[in-house]
DNA sequence: TTTACTTTCCAAAACGTTTTGGATTGGGAA
DNA sequence: TTCCCAATCCAAAACGTTTTGGAAAGTAAA
């Protein structure tokens, strides 16, 4: 029912001409055009997808697959760029299909089945990690891909990416003119490639004003990470001044064991984190922090997807973003 | 390249046996069987997806449409619950595709191409709305779906629901227990059901014992909504001894509002929340929560929707789970 | 030996599009 | 008139599977 062989025949058309006709070719009468483009209306037609895509070859179907850790998956800026990139590769009648594996040996194997099988057309690869096999992958079977975050490849490979480098860079150099010398990171584990970035930022800061960089660690980056990291710089003799963690979610853990030890954030203590979450302005005091406007990034990447299916080069598909500062009172900050 | 009909030709096979064989069919020789598994293993051969869902006419393809509201989007446990489905469907070689749209007309506009265009076999349908325009089109055009929530709705349909109504009752007798008498509830908008149905349980359990429903108000659930109601309730004569919120989100945001009116959270006023987001353990204090788990939900809902697509009777695809309940400190219980 | 059945395989059709390579018509130029 | 070209249309092939309806060969029963 609905296939475009009725449509054709309702109209007395051939469906080669109705095919033309809905996918605006120049050799279609205008008139027929608007006739057939009606009774699709009226019929409510819809070409369908399968059918579509093995005769064209491509699918229109770009694939996301999400790195879930073990254990719990809990990333809270992740759903609205995901929302974002739903909603434009919808836009230009593309399919974003997601799909979930951990990092691993069954990650491999899913990316496989969805190249071999001509599933996915081509790839969102995001959390990208150091040396990651992913990339390596798909670079070699040449599917097109657009990661967020940058890695350690020796080929071009397109991206978009928060400078975090240069925000933490900045944070720290802000903080060290505030007059602060034991800054401590709770980094993320350096193997993913957003953590790695904001050390450095984190250690080129401090180098440059002759300080120490013992004061890191690495965790998971929850709150649970961010708890344990902080109180075991603590308890040091010399404790920090101030605490930079990757991310808010880790800063909040942090505040709450600076709480625990009896010491005001703000004042005794300076804490920041980095994502912007909504909480971080209900926190107590809020919380200094910085921002990729994910929103954007998961717009951007869609176009840069839909560019790359379209043949653009990958050299004109790398960009890297300056992050948003927000400044606020848990570093002495802001209002 | 890489097509059946080059297996079957190295192999010296039709097409035929080749499917079969790789089917399971029973009508293909043991020995046979494993050489053609051999060889598509070497040669890294997958079914063309689309070949094969045009043949098949089911695509094996499973949608999910999320109700972005206008501005952000930002739903802390949503992540998750998608990583257990994505991956209990990919278990059972079905895509998962994901689409946004704010509800509303674009909303309804992509469920019409969606169905039309046989886009998608089925459909899991989140956040629903007491008269969920979503759950009556696809019940018209009889398309298997599965709710995460219930709805107003007369015909039967296949949902998997918190029971908030009994969690926030229990909560609400809980803290009657303890000698609350004037218990607020900050709610999320009453048009979301969630929303009504935890309503629904504070509501009975005052009721039950006597005491007045008149500190209830209704705004977005975010920490905003939350600090702003618990604001405007702070300000009474008499204000409230306990306040439930809708969320945990909206609790962090009224913890914070009780702070800046200098009163205490746990000794002064009670607060709970639901969701048991991982900060709730990292509030001052830890927050008194209610949840239900996420990654379990997620994967009963990709089950569900397998089984309905099997053709499983609707009536035994509905399921009411209750919360599981977590009192700490905020509203004076637990640790 | 013939018959009937089982096992194992296969040719061809079908799924619903898009694309290729014309065919037809009518009008203007020669 | 004849020829050429532009404007419209269309029949048939192709995309890569799965499924239908046997065919061929071997085996057991009569």
């Amino acid at each position: 029912m609905g296939s475009i062989r009725t449509l054709a025949g309702s109209l007395g058309l051939s469906i080669t001409t109705v095919s033309r006709a809905l996918d605006g070719y120049p050799d279609v009468a205008e008139e027929t055009r608007e006739r057939v483009r009606k009774a699709a209306d009226e019929l409510g037609y819809r070409p369908n997808a399968a059918a579509r895509r093995l005769r064209k070859g491509s699918g229109e179907t770009v694939a996301f697959v999400m790195p879930t850790e073990p254990g719990r998956f809990y990333e809270p800026v992740f759903a609205e760029q995901l929302a974002a990139i739903g909603e434009q590769l919808s836009e230009h009648h593309h399919d974003l299909v997601l799909l979930a594996a951990r990092p691993g040996p069954d990650e491999a194997a899913l990316y496989r089945r969805l190249v071999e099988g001509r599933r996915a057309d081509a790839f969102i690869v995001v959390r990208t990690r150091k040396d990651d096999e992913r990339v390596h992958y798909l670079q070699q079977k040449s599917v097109p891909f657009i990661c967020h975050g940058r890695t350690d490849s020796t080929q071009p490979y397109a991206y978009i990416d928060g400078d975090g480098e240069a925000g933490f860079h900045e944070l720290t150099a802000r903080l060290i003119a505030r007059g602060h010398r034991r800054i401590a990171l709770l980094s993320a584990p350096t193997s993913l490639m957003f953590a790695a970035r904001r050390a450095a930022g984190w250690r080129a800061a401090m180098a440059e004003a002759g300080l120490a960089t013992t004061l890191m660690a690495e965790e998971a980056h929850t709150e649970e990470g961010g708890h344990a990291l902080a109180t075991r710089f603590l308890a040091l003799s010399e404790r920090p001044t101030a605490i930079i963690c990757a991310t808010d979610r880790m800063a909040v853990g942090a505040m709450r064991a600076i709480e625990s030890a009896g010491l005001t954030v703000g004042s005794d203590i300076a804490v920041t984190g980095h994502d912007n979450i909504p909480a971080s302005l209900f926190t107590d005091p809020p919380l200094t922090t910085m921002e990729l406007p994910m929103r954007e990034v998961g717009k951007r990447l869609a176009e840069m997807v839909l560019a790359r299916l379209g043949g653009a080069d990958i050299r004109d598909l790398q960009e890297v973003r300056p992050l948003i500062q927000h400044p606020r009172a848990s570093s002495g900050e802001g209002a």
